[in-house]
DNA sequence: GTCTATATCGGGATAGAC
DNA sequence: GTCTATCCCGATATAGAC
């Protein structure tokens, strides 16, 4: 592996564990066994590394976002895309456990950050008008925008909400509550057998143990 | 006003409007033409000061809960109850804006913070139990709990969710997107008349007609 | 490509005069 | 209570040798 990768995949590993704006330059460097002369050398800043690895996260999220348009997926499918874009999201938690830090120290990222989301939001309420005309969900317009809102919702910010609530966020278990809380959230608008519901329910309870929401 | 409580105001009104962590101790002072040396000899440093202003916070929200308990309050009451605590949360709104900041820059208020946040949610938990004991909600226990919890992830995290897309949140209007965002995902389990769930639909409605919420 | 050494800058903190 | 002056420290940034 090369220098210049080495620094970004420590770097991410930090920014994640310890947030980025406790993260310094040398403590990259000092990680790396290298000098800080020398990271300079490679990223001219924490600023270039930032955003080459809001790049990465970018890259890997369109990824995601395009299988979804590609392939014709049912309702079911679509529960396992939302865990695909969660998960996504935690492998780049960095970006959004600071993102007040992020957008007054890096602008740009900011600002192809808040870009990327609309897509993304765009992209989910495209989906489930389509679940609609198909009906497997009943709802209005408005609904589905307020389902999108909701869903965006938990996308960015359930992680802070359950590290506020003092919780560990360092697995992945929180993943799944942030799922669960979805899916509580459209059930009532899904129109889907009863048996197969009880059979997504259980799915996504049998990982989320720890908070009793096995028993929905 | 003494000079102590000059400062509070004045460090509470920066803070909101560009983040604990972009106010310098020296900022403060200047916006007040007081000298640094005299901020000191107020308050020794800022996490002294947000510290205080803390528990300004907790005071007027503890304040607002406490009125819950002791009238008896119906389930329409129940939503401009939510809409007192976002607004008490909108004076404080630096807590929530940095708190990735703030729980690794003040541990204690991030402890007290959290502490706060859980006998919070215990309340709103007792109150919807009622509602549920009175016929006026139809859920199961652990239905009530994801009520809870989205509850709270709005309260703590929307106005994050809207300034991550890059929304402006300097004035209140979100605050009622907040509370269409909570009734959405609520309205399927209340049991109440169809007039009255329009007219409090419409209520919230009125005041979020900026996306179109108006329809709902 | 990598190192050491150093310059710079901003924020937090304090001593001592008034 | 309030001011001025100063110190300390951590982080960014860069120059120049190897």
């Amino acid at each position: 592996m090369k220098t210049a990768e080495k620094i970004l995949v420590t770097s991410l590993d930090l920014f994640n564990r310890r947030g980025e704006s406790n993260v310094s330059s040398v403590d990259i460097s000092l990680e790396l066994d290298i000098s800080p002369g020398n990271l300079y050398y490679h990223f001219k800043g924490k600023e270039v590394i930032v955003e080459a690895l809001f790049a990465l996260y970018k890259d890997q999220m369109d990824k995601v976002l395009q299988s979804t348009i590609q392939k014709e997926i049912n309702i079911e499918d679509f529960f396992y895309f939302l865990f695909l874009v969660l998960e996504k999201g935690y492998l780049f938690q960095f970006l959004y456990h600071n993102q007040a830090n992020l957008s007054e120290n890096y602008p740009s990222v900011a600002k192809a950050f808040s870009k990327h989301l609309i897509l993304q939001e765009k992209c989910l309420e495209k989906l489930l008008e389509k679940f609609m005309s198909e009906g497997s969900i009943k709802a209005s317009n408005v609904q589905i925008k307020q389902m999108v809102e909701l869903i965006g919702l938990v996308f960015t910010q359930s992680a802070n909400y359950y590290a506020l609530k003092g919780q560990d966020v360092s697995d992945e278990t929180h993943l799944y509550k942030g799922l669960a809380t979805i899916l509580f959230a459209l059930l009532p608008y899904i129109n889907l057998p009863q048996g197969e519901l009880h059979q997504l329910q259980e799915a996504i309870a049998t990982h989320s143990l720890a908070d009793g929401l096995t028993q929905a």
